[in-house]
DNA sequence: GGCTGACATAGACAGATGTCAACATAGGTA
DNA sequence: TACCTATGTTGACATCTGTCTATGTCAGCC
């Protein structure tokens, strides 16, 4: 096996095999639902790639919050990201920043890793 | 651009650049977003995992109909598996037999690639 | 202290979503 | 023809979700 030790509460650096290599559980098909699901939505999609793609890997709020929606709304949706593990935040000043949950990428690309036949 | 020419009605072999590149653009988003949520659902992410790893490439429904939830809501998740361009269907005699669309994982895949700093 | 800016939370609401039972359809078999 | 099996469709329902306005909280500045 590949996965040497679960270490986190959450889906750390790896989760189960590839979609296509073997059906996922019905526990494992639970949390990884939620991170695809996070994703599922245009605005949280615009959030998350924002962040993503910011220079020095975090963007404050007032950086991203420009998806045409009202800032409370921009806020629900961040909460929803950092929910599903897939972001996380700080705050330094007045100022909230939030930056890639280090494996989230990771773990989802695995999950979509086609298996060369 | 590394988008040369859009080839069919939904995303094919490529879409845009991976989240973590670039902000995605909001057509795009929409897209993209509604691949995903036909992910986020643990019954349709099941159904998903057992075509995408059945053997031959392709299953037949009455061999992955069993995720605890009645018939006729397996095939509503098809349907959005289907309407979300992650699956293609074919009737063959009595049974219907669902498999892959064609890039779909990699597609998706390649969104989630990772950027290497 | 009071004020202002950045962000989160609470509550409300319309619309979307997941589920089922009932029915429809399509193909095989007799 | 009639019947059976496999699957899709319809309609109804409760729940979930995305959005807003209003309000709260926290940090900096006067």
């Amino acid at each position: 096996m590949s996965k040497p030790l679960p270490v986190l509460d959450v889906i750390e650096t790896s989760c189960c095999a590839p979609l296509a290599r073997a059906p996922i559980g019905e526990a494992d098909a639970e949390r990884v639902a939620a991170m695809f699901k996070a994703l599922g939505d245009p605005v949280r999609l615009r959030l998350f790639s924002k962040v993503a793609s910011s220079e020095g890997g975090e963007a404050c709020v007032c950086d991203i919050q420009d998806v045409g929606v009202s800032q409370p709304t921009v806020s629900h949706h961040l909460k929803k990201l950092r929910e599903a593990g897939l972001l996380e935040s700080e705050r330094r000043g007045s100022w909230v920043y939030y930056r890639l949950a280090p494996s989230a990428l990771a773990v989802m690309a695995d999950l979509l890793a086609p298996v060369r036949a």
